[in-house]
DNA sequence: AATCGTGGTTGACTTGGATCAACCGAACGG
DNA sequence: CCGTTCGGTTGATCCAAGTCAACCACGATT
């Protein structure tokens, strides 16, 4: 048997052996830094693998929170909504990422969580997981480093939303996913976009149609090529010129 | 000597015993829901209560991250910049409110945090922090809401710059300091803002001329008196129904 | 009291992105 | 295989906020 068809074997059956220290995103997720044995038991605290298929939700706005979740594969969006039906997609998340830290302040979930493809989550019972940081010094601490991390990212999506022209914010888009995705082992220049025009616009506070039409003046002028959800990077520094740019 | 004295001689005397379990702030600041003798020890923790005078740095983007700081008085904001020269102000923060997340997660900060008028604050060691909160199990939990809580008013933030109108924006902004205000004692419709036009407009995604005009809209309306950085809200209803508004 | 500088206001004009609308193409179910 | 649906593209027009510019008000400085 091929490494292949193991590999495709492994995400299919829901049966397979699932633990921390065999995950190939390890070192991305909340084990990163622990040894074996504290990997171990932080498996011990993982109450449920979980399958969800794409649309469907993992937390809404106002379930009670009491388990952080750990994308194992997949795609997510998390988003908030006002009455009036405006909504804001506040993230993408994809392996190895983590999801509901929102809900740890009032016990509810403040946002909506959404997988935008079939996706595997483990849940982490949070009193559980404070509990056991009390006891594994680097997981504590690596825990904070991600709550830290989120407050940061959400800096430089304020910043985007603040200050940047449309350009900026599709250039600074793809960039990011690139790099992300590229940490994750994948191309960095060639990647399926999981969400649509309407999606990138909510996060980026544009219009769908000026997302669209960035795109295709991003094609016209080289930068990328674009088909439907296929992207591909042709000029990375290109894409990095747009941005910092005063006018 | 009377109560206001007193008062009076603590905020002047730098020499006066301050600490957590005397702090007016405490129910809002991290010992929020700690026993005496757990406040007691959170405030060994207090290595140094500095003050700062208005336009004075707290930290800079760079420095390295040791400690978080708790205002116990005064009012600060903090932002980021791009090389181009465009900044944006992620938030202000007032007595109670902690400064300093951003940094735990590279042991750098990433912002800057600059004092608006005089201040004191209290600065907590991060490490010693933590191995605290490994003991004081309400410390812990009451430190992860607080993160997250940061996490969640990001998300409004960006709410506000990706989806309202400047209208929408500057009420949503008064009656958040209006509320702020009020949690803290004092009153809900008089205060001063502490913080410029062009420091409001950076912070909601505007010009500082759109966040002029649109002071006096609202003052033409009679939804608020303003004179300079002295604002009177006269309709706090007639703000909160400017938010929430579909064109 | 005169001067200077910083922050705030207001007006005239411009523009980037929103809106409205038509059309296209891939995916899907009958 | 065809009709329907959903997401995407493109064009024409509009408008909220940006830009540029003049002027004003208040404090600080001399």
């Amino acid at each position: 048997m091929s490494p292949q068809n193991s590999q495709l074997k492994g995400s299919t059956l829901t049966l397979v052996k699932t633990a921390c220290s065999n995950c190939n995103l390890r070192e991305l997720c909340l084990p990163f830094g622990l040894e074996p044995n504290e990997m171990e038991r932080l498996d011990t605290l993982v109450s449920s693998r979980r399958r969800l298929k794409r649309g469907e939700y993992l937390y809404r706005v106002g379930d009670t929170f009491d388990a952080i979740f750990a994308i194992r594969s997949g795609f997510f969006k998390t988003d908030v909504l006002i009455e009036d039906g405006r909504d804001q997609v506040t993230g993408f998340q994809m392996g190895g990422e983590l999801l509901g830290l929102d809900g740890i302040s009032t016990e509810q979930h403040t946002c909506n969580a959404i997988a935008l493809e079939d996706s595997d989550i483990c849940a982490i019972p949070f009193s559980q997981m404070e509990a056991l940081s009390r006891e594994i010094h680097s997981l504590q601490h690596h825990f904070h480093k991600v709550m830290s991390r989120e407050i940061v990212r959400d800096h430089g999506v304020m910043m985007l939303l603040g200050t940047m022209r449309a350009e900026e914010r599709l250039a600074a888009f793809l960039l990011n996913l690139s790099q992300r995705f590229t940490a994750r082992g994948y191309s960095h220049a060639e990647f399926f976009l999981r969400m649509t025009r309407e999606e990138i616009g909510s996060y980026l506070g544009l219009k769908l149609e000026t997302v669209s039409r960035t795109f295709s003046r991003f094609q016209e002028d080289g930068h990328i090529a674009v088909q439907q959800k296929h992207i591909r990077i042709l000029d990375v520094n290109g894409l990095k010129a747009l941005m910092n740019r005063r006018n």
